[in-house]
DNA sequence: TTGCGAAGTAAACGATCGTTTAGTACGATC
DNA sequence: GATCGTACTAAACGATCGTTTACTTCGCAA
């Protein structure tokens, strides 16, 4: 194998690399960042990419996998909705977890997911949706529940796609709605503002679709 | 000014160099895209590009300009909703033009926006989403119509965001969700489904948020 | 003291990039 | 019939890319 990680390699310059990297991937892209730029903001030499990754390959992989962590132990600690509380503020929860997760404020990984989604680059082959497949099944699960036990596969995969598309949409928008010049989140609380909107949209939405489906059942 | 367009040049070289152009871009985005490539699919020199479009950066916008206006005539030639319909059918004839417009499966359009909002060229500043204005006007006087007179601007921008979200979600997904093995829009027939499906969910959320707005502004 | 391997540095390599320059074929114009 | 401009072609240029090779430094064990 490649020495994409040396055993005893828990050097500084290790993450001096790896903090330089995710901030151009993330700017522009893999293969718009050039190696160069990295080593020169990280302040060491051209050839230590190859050294500590094995290439500007294993360096990408590395990036995403730490950004991963990064993510998964920050979502680890929000707070976990109660099983036994309403369905309403169990779907609030989630939103706000899957809002937290996609919007590019404290982390990286929205935007290397984004630019992964749109132009994936090979590292990641499904794209950057399968990550979150805990929160997929919870919302599943929440989406069967509102909309009750006449729902068919076919219902429950529209109200996911409603809920979660309202979500994604920030993952890829958010630093282009900055960039026009329309603020997405000054602070937490405007999170958590948006987060009740798309619930309470949701709710109405998820309850409306299954209102339909029974009148279809009858007819 | 440089020769972008020549006056006399209408050759059938420029148009071929630009059909080998949209299909490239559209599969890798701009910088991944190599000008020999694209003069190999065309089967011309590589001089051509520089010729016919005064460099590479000139042929991408010669290729956004060329798909811009041909979407504006085929939404042009969409059935236009009368406006004395209900909202529904005025709403659901809008998100299904909005569809129409994010699916890639006529129109290269869709890619290339999607690849000009997480990673922008430079082509066009702002983004992807001024060049739909006329539809987000629409849309905007459709949701103020249907919260009612009550509701403020940021209620008004929050469905707007909220029915958006839902079909811009296919512009940035559609590719990446085919490859994964899930046929989004085998017909025309589930793009109309799809559009009456958010239509319904998007009705019974906006009546949501206007009734949250009647009840904030009583206390 | 010697030997060795890991870490870091400098320089060069081959490939590819977009672009430029030089030159050819040809129909229209005077 | 000479001239000119357009369309096209071929070859080369300079820059940049990721990677490789050669070398130095240094701590530690034999």
């Amino acid at each position: 194998m490649l020495p994409i990680s040396l055993p005893g390699s828990s050097d500084a310059t290790r993450e001096r690399i790896l903090d330089a990297a995710v901030a151009l991937f993330a700017a522009s892209g893999y293969e718009a960042t050039a190696v160069r730029a990295i080593v020169q903001r990280a302040g060491t030499n051209l050839n230590s990419i190859n050294y500590h990754f094995g290439g500007k390959l294993g360096l990408y992989k590395a990036v995403l996998q730490r950004e991963l962590a990064r993510a998964a132990s920050f979502t680890a600690q929000l707070p976990q909705p109660d099983s036994k509380s309403p369905v309403a503020s169990r779907l609030e929860a989630l939103v706000l977890r899957l809002l937290t997760l996609f919007v590019s404020t404290h982390s990286h990984l929205p935007r290397l997911a984004a630019l992964e989604v749109v132009n994936p680059s090979g590292a990641y082959a499904a794209g950057g949706l399968d990550v979150h497949g805990a929160e997929q099944r919870e919302l599943r699960k929440i989406v069967r529940e509102v909309q009750g036990d006449e729902s068919d596969e076919a219902a429950i995969e529209r109200g996911v796609r409603a809920v979660l598309s309202q979500c994604v949409y920030f993952m890829f928008m958010s630093d282009a709605l900055q960039r026009v010049g329309s603020p997405v989140f000054a602070n937490a609380h405007a999170v958590r503002e948006l987060a009740a909107d798309i619930t309470e949209f949701s709710l109405a939405g998820l309850r409306a679709q299954a209102s339909k489906q029974r009148k279809n059942q009858k007819s």
